[in-house]
DNA sequence: CTTCTTTTTTGGTAGGACCATTAGGTCGGG
DNA sequence: CCCGACCTAATGGTCCTACCAAAAAAGAAG
């Protein structure tokens, strides 16, 4: 009993993880660079004395990792990339849909984000940022009221003043996750776009907040936050002020209707 | 030029990626529960119509996402599971290793995160937990005050005060967002329990930031954790205090001596 | 009823064969 | 000389077949 953990369980079905492992290492630390190329299967198939399966598992799991990208045909195979945001948004976003978060919930998170993210940006960025700040608001205001409305543009230009803001703080893990956010939660922002008079009084937010920003006045700028999420929290569908929502963020998952394998029979027999 | 992304690029070999595009819906549409079971391998390449080395490679796809699990022998295959924050958290600290990330910016995001959770949990906890927590910051400080100080179980407790603290603002996300922290960066914070000067005061001022939790003290908590933050600094390593620092995080990946593949001839032929 | 052995199920690995795609080279015509 | 059509080789994608190893169920022995 005392000797727990003193030999390893001699993991036996490993040789694909172990193929990943190393192979993970050595991107890391850098022995292989971004936009460089492994060898192709069949080389590292010999060089790892393996099956060539257990070399393309291994690629399909570091691939799912987003530290490589597989091209087809001659001069391909797998090449290191640098990892997208939108591989951790894409995690992110799962997770938080498999465990059923409240867009409540997320609503909340992303307002604390906010706040902070625009705290950080008044005390850090400069006056001509900030200036751009307010014209890029400015010009999300005019072309919502004088062209047809596309949704498309709108978003984002919306999503662009989010990224900007989140620069300004000079710090990149704040541009990073609002990045994330946007990539995987954007479709609740839509909603407060589609109805025109919330349309007008986003936009109208938007450069009020800006241009607090650049007077520097912090206070009057959370509170615009404030007043752009309670509007969020009138317009949205659920708009259930605390916990307890169970309402799916999202639907985009592909309709498995096409050729779905028979999951009724024989799925989990106790 | 008009006509742009009107037909799709027709990829073809996709089947892999279909295959784990079906289970995936049919595991986040709740056809499947988290504990049941896919059909095995063999199962599935009849249904699908495919080989088994694809079916192997969308499972192992699966695995990485953290949707299912994988088991061998009678009575194995793949079950579907929760996701772990686990998973969240290495995406997001492989993510923040490949961009060389400081630590100071990863501090500068983690001190605004305990900011909000500690003005969150203020504002919704009873004093019940209130109470317990400053009990758990008190026990903190007096185990460390006696024998000798064990370096796990006070990276335990620390854990666990930030955890239940997180939890208290009846939000699961912040919950999560501070576990995924934990997991992945809490090196940093070993380095305050290294020292006995510091672990000291480490521990004086979690008691001190429960306490004035319990006391409903906002601003005096808020002073608490900026001090704790202060002091990381100054026990950091290379404690600069702004962007710029481009020392990496962990190191905690495997070495890779061991078998490594011969990655110097032959890998990116121009 | 317990304990040991055997069988069956199932993932893990090996290796071969063939196809589809792609970059690059070659050749012929202009 | 240049340009397009064709061919070639490299490489990932798929399929197949066989066998091994683990784990749990089923059966045999006490």
């Amino acid at each position: 009993m005392s000797t727990q953990s003193l030999f390893t369980p001699v993991r036996v079905g490993r040789a694909g993880e172990d193929v990943a492992l190393q192979i993970e290492a050595a991107i890391l630390d850098e022995k292989i660079l971004p936009g460089e190329s492994l060898p192709s299967e069949r080389d590292l198939q010999a060089q790892f004395q393996t099956g060539r399966g257990v070399i393309r598992e291994a690629m399909r799991a570091l691939k799912q990792k987003g530290l490589i990208e597989i091209r087809k045909g001659a001069r391909g195979g797998a090449y290191v990339k640098q990892i997208d945001v939108a591989n951790v948004s894409e995690s992110l976003a799962l997770f938080l849909k498999q465990q059923h978060v409240g867009l409540a919930h997320i609503a909340e998170f992303r307002e604390s984000i906010d706040r902070t993210i625009t705290t950080l940006a008044m005390a850090r960025a400069d006056a001509a940022e900030k200036q751009q700040l307010v014209a890029k608001a400015e010009k999300l205001l005019e072309c919502l009221d004088q062209s047809e409305p596309n949704m498309e543009t709108l978003g984002e230009m919306d999503r662009e003043l989010n990224i900007r803001l989140a620069k300004m703080t000079q710090n990149p893990i704040f541009e990073w996750i609002m990045q994330a956010l946007q990539l995987g939660f954007s479709s609740q922002d839509y909603a407060l776009y589609e109805d025109p008079d919330y349309r007008e009084k986003t936009a109208v937010n938007w450069v009020e907040t800006a241009r607090h920003i650049a007077a520097n006045e912090p206070l009057r700028a959370l509170s615009s936050i404030g007043a752009h999420y309670a509007m969020l929290q009138r317009c949205a569908p659920e708009a259930s002020g605390a916990p307890g929502s169970a309402t799916p963020l999202t639907d985009n998952h592909k309709s498995n209707d096409i050729e779905t394998f028979d999951e009724n029979d024989e799925v989990n027999r106790p």
